[in-house]
Order: structure tokens, then C-alpha cells, then sequence
RNA sequence: GCCGAUGUGGCUCAGAGGUAGAGCAGCUCACUCGUAAUGAGCAGGUCGUCAGUUCGAUUCUGACCAUCGGCUCCA
């Protein structure tokens, strides 16, 4: 007999070798019917699992996260067996499941149309049908090869051979299907009730450009065909927040053939970057930043000596004057660092914070290019902080308190990554050590989690990533801390300490909108396009009823005006039900319907966006009031 | 850059080997109107670009460009 010890704390006495499936069935029916999965001792195991000792055990149904992973894992290879049905001679990729679905990768002669997910889901609908349980079987290494190099499955092989010395190998049989997988999985192909076929894509095998492209078919499942309609129903609406719709639709950028990845704005989109600059520049003086423009054009010796010319070419513009190479600036730093360069800095003096709104190009691969949220030009909200060494800590932590408080204001959710040594980079392993660690300590400091980006750091220095959601859950960079002990040494930047003598100051690159074409993006997904009335390029509009109100309708607008409140009117000879729901449709915040009443009283009779049967008549001060505090209020 | 898909008036889309349509938007006229579309008329496209096949191509073929979904890369 053996002691088993569940979730709740309580304890089962079963016979040795009982099953987790039978386990469940033996806590309740309910159990048995919904468990997939369980977890002995914290490992993931099959129901088929037979206990062999005391454990702690947890029994995992479809509807819980980590069931629904295990789910879609399954599902992956009901895809795979599908293929191969319907495509022999497909070899396998990987097939794991992610975030919000599963994908399977296949080598294969036939070249996937969009037709044939209709197909394949229909094949995989059929083994689903026949009920094939997932055998688990463990086999050695020589077997695990012999078996997969027999069927020509040279992924699968690379695999096994790239596996631990020592790890178990396990193989799991649905049918006429084997593939090589740790595991677990769902009982039988019959659990397999709502999935979804969703889109096909290349992929390069083992995220190596290096190595050969496979073909990616990605996919979703639920446990129940109510929870998958519902996610698509979610995709759908996603689309109607997409930023490169809304974008056209509100009239505030445009992407042309002319300039790809160069994008155009439009006044109402230049009222937001607008907007949003003078926000940055308020806050930024706040606490203690200047600023700084520097060109868009340097000779090519300034990128020489700051690095860019041997780890950055690929992504930079080139230009000549009077015979002379220059580059097109991929980054602010050189600009920055010849600023400080100007004259002699004391101990005094820092730490200096100096911002700069910086036009960047940066030559990104033609597939990469996407709405405003990847571009070949963008400006960055850059500022770089000069310091003493003692001043390092509390800066990061008051650029990440800064950071923090940005999102806030904009009711952005985010996550944080540090970045590590690159390969491709210049320094001492140690100033890199202190570099690193600083960050951590900071992040620390403020309690903060986050996630460890191997390698992923900028060539000059470690760094602090702050991560955004756009409607498809795809994530963005945007704020990034990096500290940085090369610039300084290749520039020789140098203060006066108390000691009368020159020392190298330490330097912090930091963005908060990160680019404000990707912020403007993003803020645009976020909100829908409604923009809270601080941010709408037009805050109020204002519907005469008839022609003889537009006396009134004016004079209200050259007081907003006055007001600085973005306020116009729509004098078209329209009824008013049709100018309402065009100002709807543009999302206005505000639309002020005036006619005989209001006319007489100096009122105004307010809806707003949104809200349907509204129309309450205020005065028009009262209304004023309103505005200013909502507008005050950033809400 | 790589894999796949797409590319028709400002927008959304239909269409066929014989030289293009609809709705919305625009313009004109009438209606002067109280909270999500008043009616009538007019105008607007060398069908992404360049080659090729053909008596003839926007429709077939190829190359290129751009866009979309990924991979890779990054703010």
C-alpha cells in the first residue's frame, strides 16, 4: 500500500500500482470523468501512471491551465498523425503547445495551402472519432534511433541525439502514429472535442535562419467547443482594434509603397505624438532632465569610434557628403556623448540627465515591417544619464519608477526582462558582470519580477527590457534601461572628481514610449481608438441642429479654442441623427448638440462617446469645468 | 532576408481571355431637420509594376514591388 497525499491536504491509502486514473476515480466520479493529467511529486505524469510509492499527487482536468496545455500538446499530435495520413513522407518538427494554442512543424514535399487545413482538421476529426488511446512507452536510446532513423525522421533523430545523458526517452503510440515525446498526454484521441486549424507559416527548424525552413501549421484548442468559439470570437474583435485599421480609419498615419516602413502622419495623428512629447517633456523636467537635439546625419568616423561601424552596419543607412561616408543615425548615444564632450564636467554636475526626441533609421528586414509597430524610422524618448559609479542604483530605480508611473497614467499592464551579454559585443567580461548585476540589484530594490533574456543585451551593455501587449497578445518592446561602461571609455568622457583629478563616468541609455510610433500603436489597440480626452485629436464636436444655430455653434468653438479644448463644428446640412453617428464613428469624446433651447439658455446638450440615449442639457460653463477636470485628469 | 497568402476607384469588396461593377465616402440639387445613415443625380479605375504567351490580357505565365500571417531580428 502506498500514502498519497492530495491538494487538499488529505491523505489516500491505495494499493501499489493503482493508477492515477484510478485514483481519480476513486476520489470522485465527476474527477474521473473531467481528469487528463496529474502531477507525482510535482512531475507530470499520465492517468496511466501506476503509483509505486508514497507521493504527493495532483489530478489535472481539462479545464485547469496546466490540463488545457496538456490538451493541446495531444492535439499536436493528432495534427502530425493527420499529416502523415493524408501527406506520407511528411518528416516531423517539433509539435509543443504555447501560449494560446499549439503549432506542429513538418518537412514536407507538399506545400500546405490554406485549403488544406479544412482537410487535415477533418482527418484529425476522424482519429479523434476512432478513440486511439496515447500508449506511453520508454525506450532506450539505441531504440529510440534505430526506430526514427528507420522512418527517415532526421529531426526526430537530431533530437534524441542532442537529449542528456541519463534523461528516460519515451516514445507515445496513438494508432498508426509514434512520436518521440516526454509526455504527458490525454488519455485518448476522443478528448480531443474543439480545436481549430488556424494558420500556416514558415518556420526556420530550431529558430536558426542557418538551417532549413519548415512549414508551421498553428492551431488552438479548448475543452469545450463554447470556450474555443469564444476565442475566436476574441480574435475577431482583436481585428477590430488593430492599430493599421483604426489607424486609416481615424485618419491619423498612412503607410505608403513609396516609403515602406517609413510611416506619414496626419494632423489628427500628429495631435497625439504631440500630445504625447509634451507630456514627456513636463515630466521629464520634473525630474531634473534637459534636452538635447542632435543631427540626423554623422560622419562615418563617429560611428568608428562608438562601435555601431563593426556591430551595427547591417541595420544602418550610409550616405556621402563631399566624398566623405556618413551614416544616417541608427541610434542617439554618438550624438549624446559629443554634447558631453562640450566642455569640462564636475562631480557636481551629476549625475546629468540628458534627454533628446531622436528620429532613428534603423534598416530592418522587409518581412519584420508591420503597421507602426515595426518601422524603419521612429523617434526615440531617449535620454542618456551621466553618473558617478556610487549614483548607478538609485537611477535605474528612478528611470524604472519613471517607466512605472508612464504605463500607469496610460493603464498599460506590462512585464520586464533583463538582457544579457551578447555574443556579438565589445568590453570586459567584468565590467559587464557589474553591469548586469547592477540591474538585477535594481529591479531587486524595487521588487519588481522578471523574466532572464540570455544574450539579448545591446552590444555596449546589459539591459532592462519593458514589455507591452498589442490586441493580439503579441508583446512589444518598449521602455529599456541599458547601462553602458563602453561609450564612455570610447569616447573618453571624464568629469573632475572632489580629488581635482579625471575620472570616467558611468552612463544609463533609457526610453520610456520606447518609440513613439510603437507607444502611439499601442496606445491605439488599447484603447480601441477611443482615446480618453486629454489624448483625442478632436475633443469636442459640436452639431448645430439647423443653419440658423451655427452663430452659436462658432462662438462656442472659439471659446474652447481659448481654452485650448480641440473643439469644431459640423455645419453640414445634415440631420442630426447622421452627424451624431459620424461623430460616433470618429469616436469623439464629446458631441454637443445645440439648437433653439440651448441656443437661448448658453447651454449645451452633451453625449457622450459611447453612450447611447444621452443628451443631457448643462450650461455650457458647467460643461467647460468638466472637460478641463477630465482633461486634467488624464482619465 | 526566408516560407506561405494577397494586391480591382479614397474605403470595403464582387467579377470574367475580348478592353470593368456594387455599397460607403466625394460632388451637385432638393429637404432646415432634436440624438447612430433623407432622397435624386453626377463624377471617379491605364484592375501593384515590368516582361512574356495570345489576334487580343486587368483575367494565363514569369520576375520584381508592397501588404498580411509567421520565422529571424529588434524600439
Amino acid at each position: 500500500m502506498v500514502r498519497i497525499t492530495l491538494m487538499d491536504g488529505s491523505v489516500r491509502v491505495v494499493e501499489q500500482g493503482t493508477t492515477l486514473g484510478a485514483l481519480a476515480a476513486n476520489i470522485s466520479r465527476g474527477l474521473a470523468k473531467a481528469a487528463i493529467a496529474g502531477k507525482v511529486d510535482g512531475e507530470l505524469k499520465d492517468l496511466s501512471y501506476p503509483l509505486k510509492a508514497d507521493a504527493d499527487v495532483e489530478i489535472m482536468t481539462i479545464e485547469s491551465e496546466g490540463g488545457l496545455e496538456v490538451l493541446r500538446h495531444s492535439i499536436s499530435h493528432l495534427l502530425a498523425q493527420a499529416v502523415q495520413n493524408l501527406y506520407p513522407g511528411t518528416k516531423l518538427g517539433i509539435g509543443p503547445a504555447i501560449a494560446n494554442g499549439f503549432y506542429y512543424d513538418f518537412d514536407s514535399e507538399h506545400v500546405f495551402t490554406p485549403e488544406d487545413l479544412g482537410t487535415i482538421a477533418a482527418e484529425m476529426a476522424r482519429l479523434a472519432k476512432e478513440n486511439y488511446a496515447y500508449q506511453r512507452r520508454e525506450v532506450s536510446r539505441a531504440e529510440a534511433l534505430a526506430f526514427f532513423g528507420e522512418r527517415g525522421e532526421e529531426y526526430k533523430v537530431e533530437l534524441i541525439e542532442d537529449l542528456p545523458e541519463g534523461v528516460a526517452i519515451s516514445m507515445y503510440t496513438q494508432g498508426n502514429f509514434t512520436d518521440l515525446c516526454a509526455g504527458p498526454h490525454i488519455p485518448s484521441t476522443g478528448f480531443a472535442k474543439a480545436f481549430k486549424l488556424l494558420n500556416l507559416a514558415g518556420a526556420y527548424w530550431r529558430g536558426s535562419e542557418k538551417n532549413k525552413m519548415l512549414q508551421r501549421i498553428y492551431g488552438t484548442a479548448f475543452a469545450k467547443a463554447a470556450d474555443l468559439d469564444d476565442y475566436l470570437f476574441k480574435l475577431e474583435e482583436a481585428k477590430r482594434r488593430d492599430h493599421r485599421k483604426l489607424g486609416l480609419e481615424l485618419d491619423l498615419f498612412s503607410l505608403h509603397d513609396e516609403g515602406p516602413g517609413f510611416p506619414f502622419f496626419h494632423p489628427k495623428g500628429m495631435i497625439l505624438r504631440n500630445t504625447l512629447e509634451d507630456f514627456w517633456r513636463v515630466e521629464h523636467r520634473r525630474r531634473g532632465y534637459q534636452e538635447i537635439k542632435t543631427p540626423i546625419i554623422l560622419n562615418r568616423k563617429l560611428w568608428e569610434q562608438s562601435g555601431h561601424w563593426d556591430h551595427y552596419k547591417e541595420n544602418m543607412y550610409f550616405t556621402q557628403i563631399d566624398d566623405d561616408d556618413y551614416a544616417v543615425k541608427p541610434m542617439n548615444c554618438p550624438g549624446g556623448m559629443i554634447v558631453y564632450k562640450t566642455k569640462l564636467r564636475s562631480y557636481r554636475d551629476l549625475p546629468l540627465r540628458v534627454g533628446e526626441l531622436g528620429l532613428v533609421h534603423r534598416h530592418e528586414l522587409s518581412g519584420a515591417l508591420h503597421g507602426l509597430l515595426r518601422v524603419r524610422n521612429f523617434t526615440q524618448d531617449d535620454a542618456h544619464i551621466f553618473m558617478l559609479p556610487s549614483q548607478i542604483k538609485d537611477e535605474i530605480i528612478g528611470v524604472i519608477e519613471l517607466v512605472d508611473y508612464f504605463y500607469h497614467v496610460f493603464g498599460f499592464e506590462y512585464h520586464v526582462e533583463l538582457s544579457t551579454r551578447p555574443e556579438d559585443s565589445m568590453g570586459s567580461d567584468e565590467a559587464w558582470d557589474m553591469a548586469t548585476r547592477a540591474l538585477e540589484e535594481a529591479l531587486q530594490a524595487k521588487g519588481m519580477d522578471y523574466k532572464i533574456n540570455p544574450g539579448d543585451g545591446a552590444f555596449y551593455g546589459p539591459k532592462i527590457d519593458f514589455h507591452l501587449r498589442d490586441c493580439l497578445g503579441r508583446t512589444w518592446q518598449c521602455g529599456t534601461i541599458q547601462l553602458d561602461f563602453q561609450m564612455p571609455e570610447k569616447f573618453d568622457l571624464t568629469y573632475i572628481g572632489e580629488d581635482g583629478q579625471k575620472h570616467r563616468p558611468v552612463m544609463i541609455h533609457r526610453v520610456v514610449y520606447g518609440s513613439i510610433e510603437r507607444f502611439i500603436a499601442l496606445l491605439i489597440e488599447q484603447y480601441a481608438g477611443a482615446f480618453p480626452v486629454w489624448l483625442a485629436p478632436i475633443q469636442v464636436r459640436i452639431l448645430p441642429i439647423s443653419e440658423r444655430h451655427e452663430e452659436y455653434a462658432k462662438a462656442l468653438v472659439s471659446q474652447f479654442n481659448e481654452l485650448d479644448i480641440r473643439a469644431e463644428v459640423d455645419e453640414r446640412r445634415e440631420k442630426i441623427g447622421y452627424k451624431i453617428r459620424e461623430a460616433q464613428t470618429e469616436k469623439i469624446p464629446f458631441t454637443l448638440v445645440v439648437g433653439d433651447q440651448e441656443t437661448e439658455t448658453e447651454s449645451v446638450a452633451v453625449r457622450r462617446y459611447g453612450q447611447a440615449n444621452s443628451g443631457e442639457k448643462i450650461a455650457f460653463k458647467d460643461f467647460v469645468a468638466l472637460i478641463q477636470e477630465e482633461i486634467r485628469r488624464k482619465s
